[in-house]
DNA sequence: GCTTGACCTCAAGTTGGCTTGAAGTGGCAG
DNA sequence: CTGCCACTTCAAGCCAACTTGAGGTCAAGC
């Protein structure tokens, strides 16, 4: 089993040192031994690493995160969790698409003010009711 | 010109008084008076405030939303610097629709393991190359 | 054998966007 | 006139996810 010294594998995966320190402190990876004081990781860890990654940008905390790993370190993915995820993200999609459509609009409306666009009003609106509900 | 109590803006626009408090704390907002102790403000705040959450939608920083209001508290929203926002929105969205169909994909992917799942490998390499790459 | 440099530990600091707590004040209903 | 209660100030706390700093250790190259 090949084993990697923390400087590889932070290279390897991009996470610094401290992060992979941080994430082994708070129970997410495990390192397998030391070399002198080094850690070392099972090179499933870089597999690992890239999960953890994937979840951050799904949105899931690190603590989140942490159950998705069975206690050896494989993955262990609730199908109806992930469904439910997608369906925020849709959610999110959605939202941001929204914007995005608005603010070019904006961009480019050639009303005087901003204030005087009835697409960006219906904007305000829309961003109102947003921000009065509970954050996601 | 009608003025709002702290309280009612507070109620009206989902934002809580201490929020409110904050936001004048840091330059974002202007009150325009007390009754006794109490803020007062002009009712173009509430419109400030549904501008200043959908800057947050759209995932501007405070400062940044701070640099987006003439000093009267009116909107000065820089056309070029929305198209750029814009484009960053769209990055957004394609990374988000892509992670979400993937997680479809995986959630219903009847491979043993979701290691075995070739499309959740590549998803795992894209992630791994999102993950390396400095935050946005 | 000595230096070097990447690692080590542990505590504390950082960032953004607020919230909380303690102690005080003032307008208004009764 | 009294009591209530939402406000006030100011400092401190909170959260996640790290990073930084001080002081120490150790394997490897010269």
């Amino acid at each position: 089993m090949k084993l990697l010294d923390i400087g590889v594998l932070s290279e390897q995966s991009g996470v610094s040192p401290s992060t992979l320190r941080y994430y082994e402190e708070i129970g997410l990876i495990q390192s397998v031994g030391r070399h002198g004081l080094r850690r070392q990781f099972d090179a499933q860890t870089a597999t690992q690493l890239a999960l953890i990654s994937l979840g951050k940008l799904a949105g899931f905390s690190l603590d989140d995160i942490k159950g998705m790993f069975a206690k050896d370190g494989t993955p262990r993915l609730p199908r109806a969790e992930l469904h439910l995820r997608a369906d925020a993200l849709d959610e999110q999609i959605r939202g941001l698409t929204r914007l995005r459509d608005a603010m070019r609009h904006v961009a480019d409306c050639p009303a005087e003010s901003h204030m005087d666009c009835p697409k960006f009003r219906r904007l305000m609106v829309f961003a109102a009711r947003a921000g009065s509900r509970r954050r996601v």
